[in-house]
DNA sequence: CAAGAAACATACACTCTGCATGTAATCTGA
DNA sequence: TCAGATTACATGCAGAGTGTATGTTTCTTG
């Protein structure tokens, strides 16, 4: 009647109690706030102990820094699966900004990334988390809409970060209720916008597309 | 040698010790965060005791936010003052922004009104004070500028918290050693952008002012 | 000037975090 | 294969912080 424990490896083992801890806390993070969760309630909810916690991750600041690292990482996977059948640069950006704010409708990524990020791990850890996941297709994205006149040329890296900037507010104002395609459209205007700028200082405009 | 109490009203004292309170925990929080910032500290600051805080504040949040809606309040007071020699629609937009940018170049208020303002209080919390404070000129300005033609006519709510976040992300760009002038180039890029695709949905474009 | 209210101080109960220590499981090498 | 070392985890403890209840002083009011 008394099952003994199945042997696992040592890797195994830290590899599960990682991934039960992560979870938890993302769930809890979600639910509440980062400053609202308290580690006794993490463990709890994943079945263990304290102990088990600190020994995995330095402080919870850790712990709720690998929930993020995990999100971002999630929501540039599912932005790249849809960036790969793109043609036109300036299309490109218009459909990577919705594949962006559609992922970000998954509940309380915006809490997780925009809002306790930031102030639990600070903006500049925030900045290069997103430059090793998901910044890094809207820069070059932009880069390549720069290169071949379709959009205005201006500074490559404040532009990216604004952009971002936008697409960040976006998600948050979506997730209040607002009218998801007013924020679209608006995005989409002004990106045209800059397409239609480029006009201005390089050649003639492009005709739409449609 | 024992000075007796100066025999205040109670308004007056009321009023002296929130001002102390206010004033003591928003050095605090902007030294350090409003985590790390424990309420003995903050009282201890002030000269006055934990029963003074809880007293006149609900907790450790209301009295951040007495914090914060002050801070916003002083951007707000210093962008009007410069708002009022304002002519061209278009430059009020570029002048208000710079006005902006200066004002959130105070040591401190870019944690207070966006890392830990959104985090503690709420998007929606924040949205309420930055629409009683700040947005409103943005908002007029850019209104004004639709009317007139001036910009490309975009939905007008979700361009004025967009635009707002910009201007945002450039406050917290230029407090990492970012080139300031590099920001201001860029979203006056964007915005004479959104001017100069005026003339593709309504009329001519307007000349060059200089 | 006495009764009440407001402004503040003190004391207490509770919770959380981080670490130190203890124990069981796994790994290593002779 | 087995004893020692190492890793994974549990338990216990000290310090600190928050919110509230209660006590004390100062002001207000009829």
């Amino acid at each position: 009647m008394q099952q003994d424990p199945p042997r696992r490896s040592n890797r195994e083992r830290s590899q599960s109690t990682r991934e039960k801890l992560i979870a938890a806390a993302r769930r809890l993070f979600i639910d509440k706030t980062y400053a609202e969760t308290g580690t006794p309630e993490i463990v709890a909810a994943a079945g263990l102990t304290r102990g088990a916690l600190y020994h995995h991750f330095a402080d919870k600041q850790a712990l709720f820094q690998a929930v993020v690292e995990r999100e971002a990482q999630a929501v540039a996977a599912e932005i790249e699966r849809r960036a790969d059948t793109l043609h036109d640069p300036l299309e490109a950006l218009i459909e990577g900004g919705n594949a962006f704010l559609a992922a970000m409708a998954a509940p309380g990524r915006t809490r997780l990334l925009l809002l306790d990020g930031p102030a639990v791990l600070g903006r500049a850890a925030m900045d290069e988390i997103d430059n090793r996941h998901g910044n890094r297709t809207l820069r070059e994205g932009l880069a390549a809409a720069i290169e071949t006149g379709t959009i205005r040329p201006l500074p490559l890296e404040p532009l990216t970060v604004l952009l971002a900037a936008v697409y960040d507010r976006a998600a948050l104002a979506q997730e209040t209720g607002a009218d998801p395609q007013d924020y679209r459209r608006t995005i989409a205007g002004m990106i045209e916008s800059l397409g239609a700028a480029a006009g201005l200082s390089r050649r003639a405009p492009r005709p739409a597309r449609r």
